[in-house]
DNA sequence: TGACATTAGATCGTGCACGATATAAATCTC
DNA sequence: GAGATTTATATCGTGCACGATCTAATGTCA
């Protein structure tokens, strides 16, 4: 027979006890939500994201995308051809600067945005707590991350 | 020129307005300070889960795993090969019920405990905030969580 | 007992996510 | 203005994460 605690009790090491498992599992329950939401669209909660920040502010290139998403360009790259290749966005080498890729939603890509527009709403009720629990809540995390950045 | 408000304002699908991307965001911090703490133990953080959840109790089958998780079977399955290539783990069919594997820890995958008993503290040490924040932070992820799971 | 359903895991395919590295264009330095 | 450095993006390899599907073992019930 194995004991299950041959080193003493170590509580910070119970996994419902750990902030961070709360937001792993968290974030997966959101996705899975998302992920229903989104199916008729035929996004993904990543592309969706990237629509959320060309519909915001348009023509931007790729470097701009991931700074706003906090992703690195290796995950971007391959996801921009997929939304390209669904017609969603163009990917246009600039004229000024040759290095940079100049992301452009295409008219089915604006289009898009209509459809989308009742996603947030959806989210709300499934979350089932109040607006300001909800604002409070994403204040907390974001604390969190430049937290989290600064000490990185 | 493309405008960049075709069909108005739609404050909600602005990015930094959305609890979830805060969320989404947030994850990637903690993952990534994470990263650099299980580098030395040549471990990603779903496998350090993994080993969370047997320390806590060892001897348990796949599903075991997947519901404390929350993850499939599907994800589980390949990593849990690596663990026991890793020899941090055994992988056995039940006797009783042939359809189960039975996952241990072996001598080194137990070992390894202590050697992360110290992380809990690194990474509250890289959240900077008070620990009644984080304990609180976590009940209201969990609270979310649990409404999500009730509505999907 | 034999047909059917259920359960536990595994396999396959697709899409994130990132570290290490490559490449080409722009910029800096002397 | 040639060479070194930096910058923007792409490529490659590994590991999650899940939906769809498969297989084998178990359970059910006529």
């Amino acid at each position: 027979m194995t004991t299950n605690d041959p080193i003493g009790p170590t509580p910070q090491l119970k996994l419902d006890a750990q902030l961070c498992f709360a937001l792993y599992s968290t974030m997966h329950g959101v996705a899975k939500v998302y992920r229903r939401l989104l199916r008729d669209l035929d996004l993904t909660y990543p592309q969706y994201l990237v629509l959320l920040v060309l519909w915001e502010k348009d023509e931007i290139n790729v470097s701009e995308i991931c700074q706003r998403l906090q992703l690195e360009t290796t995950t971007l790259t391959p996801l921009l051809k997929r939304l390209e290749g669904r017609g969603l966005i163009r990917r246009t080498r600039s004229a000024e600067d040759e290095r940079q890729v100049i992301v452009t939603l295409t008219a089915e890509g604006r289009a898009l945005r209509a459809t989308a527009a009742g996603i947030p709403d959806c989210i709300a009720a499934a979350a089932a707590l109040p607006r300001e629990d909800l604002a409070d809540l994403r204040g907390r995390l974001t604390r969190l991350r430049d937290n989290l950045a600064a000490a990185g």
